[in-house]
DNA sequence: AACTTTATGGAACTATCGTTCCTTTATTAA
DNA sequence: TTAATAAAGGAACGATAGTTCCATAAAGTT
């Protein structure tokens, strides 16, 4: 009937997290973009609709690329307090490699959008209660089998380990040293002794 | 010998952190800054040079005018617990009965500019450490009073409760739930027992 | 092969961006 | 009162923003 897409639609997608995550909703043009994703305007437009309606598409992609992964390995714990410091230590390891970290694109967007656009606060609240739910699901098993303290209510510590992630992500950004946040994972985690 | 400012030029200047800090350095116009500082173009790039000059006259005011007294509060503090949940709680009021938080200017930066402008980075991150040494001085004398825990190292308390401090300002800008908050509060101060 | 449909390339549009410049107005020292 | 200086008002600048439109190219259907 029709001529085929020349690019991988999703493989774009992909290029565009990378984008919108480095340099945020407001800083990355449409120009940009063009030239970032090797596809012409008129494609650009025609398949994902404008440039908020491909930001929201990437904020998404985000989340099941990379969030997504996260909650599966609480989902599928066996020691919650390892969990928890493996994934301390993906979310250094990501960002102290890098010469300018890119921190969560999620936090960036949170403190970038959140306040002027309702529909992307909801995205990036609803993206805090999965790890919020799926944590604190974890932490119940680790409290039921004895293996963390059973001091604080689970949801209250699931809430506080958001907090810990978040802030984390906000610290890389303008000082990425590994000793500081060493410091605040091995002190995070001292709340379930 | 000529003419005065018609304006009060600190006085401008809190209207520019305000901007700055409810928009951001790039939802900020020029136009913005004309109509919300209320003085004329010409005025306003004679006085304060060009955009990003003002942004950064406006950051440090933000640390003079709020940061500051926080500090304070630390250096005169005869009970850092106490210090610490009044500071909490602080940022809590603040965000929670607004319709629509602006968060920390300190962070929302980090998130926005810090990736892109090493000279913003620097001022932020000074910032972050002077919160830290401060914080650290606070606790190594309550632990020498016995007001608190001394299980843990300050310095790396210290990291680690300013790192609370940056995750309470992205959570409270896409969901600002008081209850959320108090339970992220209350185990974050848990810490020190 | 002809027709229909969609993708592509890129020119072009309006609006707004940050900034500059020039004229007019006000102030104060001489 | 005049000369010197700086502030204020606002038009205007070139550049870039996001978006649309149209002519052309390609692919599948009949």
């Amino acid at each position: 009937m029709a001529r085929n897409k020349a690019f991988d639609e999703s493989q774009v997608l992909d290029k565009a997290v990378e984008l919108f995550w480095t340099n945020g909703y407001h800083s990355t043009s449409a120009n940009d973009l063009v030239d970032g994703l090797g596809l012409s305007r008129s494609s650009l437009y025609g398949t994902y609709g404008d440039k908020r309606s491909l930001f929201i598409q990437a904020l998404k992609r985000y989340k099941h690329e990379f969030a997504d992964g996260v909650i599966k390995m609480f989902q599928e714990t066996k020691d919650v307090k390892k969990t928890l410091l493996t994934v301390l230590q993906l979310i250094i390891d990501q960002d102290c490699k890098a010469v300018n970290p890119k921190g969560c694109f999620m936090v960036n967007t949170a403190t970038e959008l959140s306040g002027s656009d309702p529909e992307i606060a909801k995205i990036i609240d609803a993206n805090r209660l999965d790890f919020e739910n799926v944590i604190k699901d974890a932490l119940l098993l680790g409290q039921q089998r004895g293996q963390i303290s059973s001091k604080q209510d689970a949801k209250a510590l699931a809430r506080y380990f958001v907090n810990i992630f978040f802030g984390l992500r906000v610290s890389i950004k303008s000082n990425n040293n590994p000793k500081i946040l060493k410091d605040i994972i091995k002190v995070s985690l001292s709340v379930l002794d």
